[in-house]
DNA sequence: GTCTATATCACGATAGAC
DNA sequence: GTCTATCGTGATATAGAC
């Protein structure tokens, strides 16, 4: 027996409000996106809004927290045991990343996170910790391995990781601009494979 | 003889809308920033803003025009010498592009520049052009001189700037959101240091 | 070149009928 | 829960006097 807000029928406004709000914020960010272009693309007017949402922050940051929830730790992968491959954890873990980068919703993300990071303390927050610190946590475990197994050479695992890490960022940026403007991005996509050579070859023993 | 506006007066309005423009963009964005606002710093009215520039578009290109103008390439100091000493011109690259990053003017330009970057196409080229071209084009001169002076190995000049490039990028981005929250920076300010060494033990024969 | 005054518009948000 | 109607604000921009 459900008590909430449209007990019978499906929610299905609130979720609508929520999804055309990811797709306009993520384009145009906060200022650009108004409630009036919410409620027209959702099929209602805007005081109906107001109906599931207090005002406009609370809609942008119920986005901006579902968007982060999107998970970037996988399968969370045993580290300890695929870290020992060496060069193929980070081809794995590239891979990955990769993935990420052409992946559509995911590229809204990292758009909203660009167009908004300087004006939103809390989004700045979520992306040292979500963004930043928990790939550094997870690389600098692995290349602790690699280390005692004498795959790589003895370095900073954390140094390590920034070094590695900051490269996929940056090319993710180029990447995401790139498509923005529907330029290709054929030539700077095999780039990651390159990295990751250049990378193993600097460090391994 | 000028024969321009404002004849014999100095034209100080103009250069002060345009300071004010630029402060006001870089901390607010160009949706934040009103010609309300820039009319009320500038000590004037809205309308005698118009006496100077055309629109509020016109007078952020130009903002961001100035601001890209700013040389990077310092002294030009001839590439083909300074490459030769191999490391030494990695760190003095990295120490200019340090000052970058904690100079308060470029500081609010790189703010600018993440906050616009999805939201302006001409900012997204000059981007591409002026802040990841032209360094890719001094560094890869400088690897290629040292490959053939044998001081590192064999790699595509092209790709080792890319690798060079991006982490300094990613620790200029991190350390000016940090300094936007006022948190410190003493821990990451080492980093740069560090890049040099790594990268050069990496890359060196 | 600056001012006052104003036109026009889009925005966020609320009140109250249905 | 959605609608119509409306308020108040602040935005860009223009016309015309000084």
């Amino acid at each position: 027996m459900p008590e909430n807000t449209t007990p019978h029928k499906r929610t299905g406004t609130k979720q609508k409000i929520l999804k055309v709000s990811t797709a306009l914020f993520s384009e145009l960010g906060y200022k650009g996106t108004s409630v009036r272009k919410i409620a027209k693309e959702v099929g209602i007017r805007e005081s109906a809004i107001y109906n599931h949402y207090k005002n406009k922050e609370e809609i942008f940051l119920e986005v901006a927290k579902g968007i982060f929830s999107s998970p970037f730790s996988q399968g969370n992968t045993d580290i300890k045991e695929s870290a020992m491959k060496g060069k193929a954890f980070l081809q794995n873990f590239t891979m990955q990343y990769k993935l990420l980068t052409f992946d559509k919703s995911n590229e809204n993300m990292f758009r909203l996170l660009m167009i908004e990071l300087f004006q939103n303390k809390e989004l700045r927050e979520q992306f040292m910790s979500e963004f930043h610190d928990k790939n550094v946590k997870i690389l600098s475990e692995a290349f602790f391995i690699m280390m005692q197994n004498s795959l790589i050479r003895s370095q900073d695992p954390m140094m390590m990781s920034y070094e590695f890490l900051s490269t996929l960022f940056y090319m993710r940026l180029q990447i995401t601009l790139m498509r923005f403007d529907n330029d290709s991005t054929t030539a700077i996509s095999t780039q990651f494979e390159k990295h990751v050579e250049f990378f193993w070859e600097s460090v391994r023993i």
